[in-house]
DNA sequence: AATTGCACCAACCGCACAAGA
DNA sequence: TTCTTGTGCGGTTGGTGCAAT
């Protein structure tokens, strides 16, 4: 069987919910011995797990001021460890947390790396830093002077 | 109107580890 | 004991949509 990859289609979901619902989510390798699908045992449970598992947050839904404050006090505990951190946050999967954190860090590096805007100046239409993380850059600020 | 920069998301890859042959 | 296979995790990439330029 030729193997795909790439994104899923719904007729794929279709069949791996109702291998899931049949036996349970493991075995995830025997879902393509079977010729059940032509994907790889580990990109059927990336699918399930941080897609098709019932209870998850709808894709598109912000992570709340609460829930980046949780994040952000775990990651500083845990450190990058993203599914512990992701078991703390109902509805939210390993993959959720690690593209929060990474595009956050990416916007933390930009803003570190340019100027305070004056106060008169637009903020672009980006997310505006919340006092929580107003309080967690200076805290990377220090570390950076100590650092360098 | 076209381009650019960014945020967000889905899915891949490589590695580590555990269980079983 | 060593090798193989399946699974889970973290890092990363590539695509899409949107707002600003």
């Amino acid at each position: 069987m030729v193997m795909r990859k790439g994104p899923w289609m719904a007729e794929e979901d279709e069949i791996l919910i109702e291998y899931v619902r049949k036996h349970g989510p493991r075995d995830w390798s025997s879902i393509r011995s079977k010729g059940l699908l032509p994907r790889t045992g580990k990109s059927c449970r990336l699918r399930w797990v941080n897609k098709l598992k019932p209870d998850l947050k709808t894709s598109g839904c912000k992570f709340s001021p609460e829930e980046e404050r949780i994040v952000i006090d775990l990651q500083a505990r845990f450190g990058n460890k993203w599914a512990r951190i992701a078991t703390y946050l109902p509805g939210r999967t390993d993959n959720d947390v690690k593209n929060f954190w990474s595009t956050r860090q990416k916007r933390l590096a930009r803003i570190l790396r340019t100027p305070l805007p004056s106060r008169s100046s637009k903020n672009h239409g980006k997310t505006p830093i919340s006092s929580h993380e107003v309080a967690h850059l200076e805290v990377i600020n220090q570390t950076d002077c100590i650092e360098s």
